[in-house]
DNA sequence: TTCAAAAATGTACCCGGTACGGTTTATGCT
DNA sequence: AGCATAAACCGTACCGGGTACATTTTTGAA
């Protein structure tokens, strides 16, 4: 009988708590400063089992960050196009402003990320993964594969600078709420200029 | 007097070696595979000397790739728009098809980097350089931050992803000249796309 | 209680990259 | 030509991330 184990639930405590220890490491003392030999110390873990947590010093920071756009397109209601789907999702996500997440988390998790060049690094090959997730799934849509690919780009690079210039306001000291209401704007700029081209705010210097 | 020494010419010879000879080891065993101890010895220098030139071992393939989409849109006519002023750049290029560049050194170097998911991994992030410093090009010429970096990273991944598709096509062993045909005609999609957005060509399955 | 599988561990190692101190070599001046 | 200087080069030792391996501890269930 599986009955949802204790050993399982140990395994994602000790996983929570070496993830945690590590990013407020990282937060006190900097990303570079700190040695996964020091983290495993201070989480109570031999090295090796740290590395059998977590596969890279990166995973450490960033596995918690995940998006998913490509099943979005996938699980969008019948007879919607993809661009309306991710418009309505974001939009949603927006509007609710994150809602039951942890801000203060996901702040320091924020600002360890945006002050190391080797997370920035993950976090852009995170998103070339998603860009070709998206593509695939926007393939059956589409007249071709290029167009897909084209379009996935455009897609991932707009969600990625709407993401992007949130965090950058939170980091900032702009209040969630505030930052939420800036976002949902945004958010409709972004799709609208997937939707109609640079051609349809050209010259439009305020 | 600075007589353009013999030093600078064998710095320039020595880097030139070190980079050749990297990259076919790279090619016939494998990027993880070759250690930079063995380029070193078998480019003649010391480790420490490879690691004065290449900063790091990514380098070693990577130094040598580099796009400008900030200084074309830095140095584009006057009166002229930043989307055309990059159309016209890039529609040239796919015409004259790379014109006086090496293409078994480019191919084996495009062999090289797809095979290797750390090599990748860099030149995610060069895009993402990229994309910042486009965004800083346009900010001139549009109405606000956002729609500029919302441009920046549309531009950058259309172009990002042209690219890839060429040297995909390259790399499948088709033929230089016709893979440029093919890339001028994607260049066009993909600038129709950037201006006029995905409902220029909704719903139009072959 | 007993036993097999899973998890954790310690050790030793590899590789990329850096610090340091000493040696060669080109260069500019006399 | 000869000499001083600064640049390039080198060997060595070291650090930190990551892995292989053999061993021990823990855990779930019979």
């Amino acid at each position: 009988m599986m009955m949802a184990g204790l050993r399982e639930r140990k395994k994602e405590q000790t996983r929570r708590r070496i993830s945690e220890v590590a990013l407020r490491m990282f937060d006190e003392r900097g990303y570079d400063a700190v040695t996964v030999n020091e983290i495993a110390e201070a989480a109570g873990v031999a090295k090796v089992t740290l590395f059998n947590y977590f596969a890279t010093k990166e995973c450490l920071v960033l596995d918690a960050v995940k998006d998913d756009t490509a099943a979005i397109v996938a699980g969008r209601a019948e007879g919607q196009s993809p661009i309306d789907a991710l418009r309505a999702h974001y939009r949603e996500m927006a509007g609710q402003g994150g809602g039951d997440m942890d801000v203060e988390a996901l702040l320091t998790r924020i600002r360890v990320i945006s002050s190391s060049p080797a997370l920035l690094a993950g976090v852009y090959q995170a998103h070339a993964g998603q860009r070709y997730e998206l593509a695939a799934a926007l393939g059956d849509a589409t007249k071709d594969a290029i167009s897909a690919q084209l379009m996935a780009a455009q897609i991932t690079g707009v969600i990625t600078t709407l993401q992007e210039a949130f965090f950058h306001r939170l980091s900032a000291g702009v209040p969630l709420d505030e930052a939420g209401r800036l976002l949902e704007e945004e958010v409709e700029l972004g799709f609208d200029l997937l939707e109609h081209g640079f051609s349809s705010i050209k010259g439009e210097k305020s």
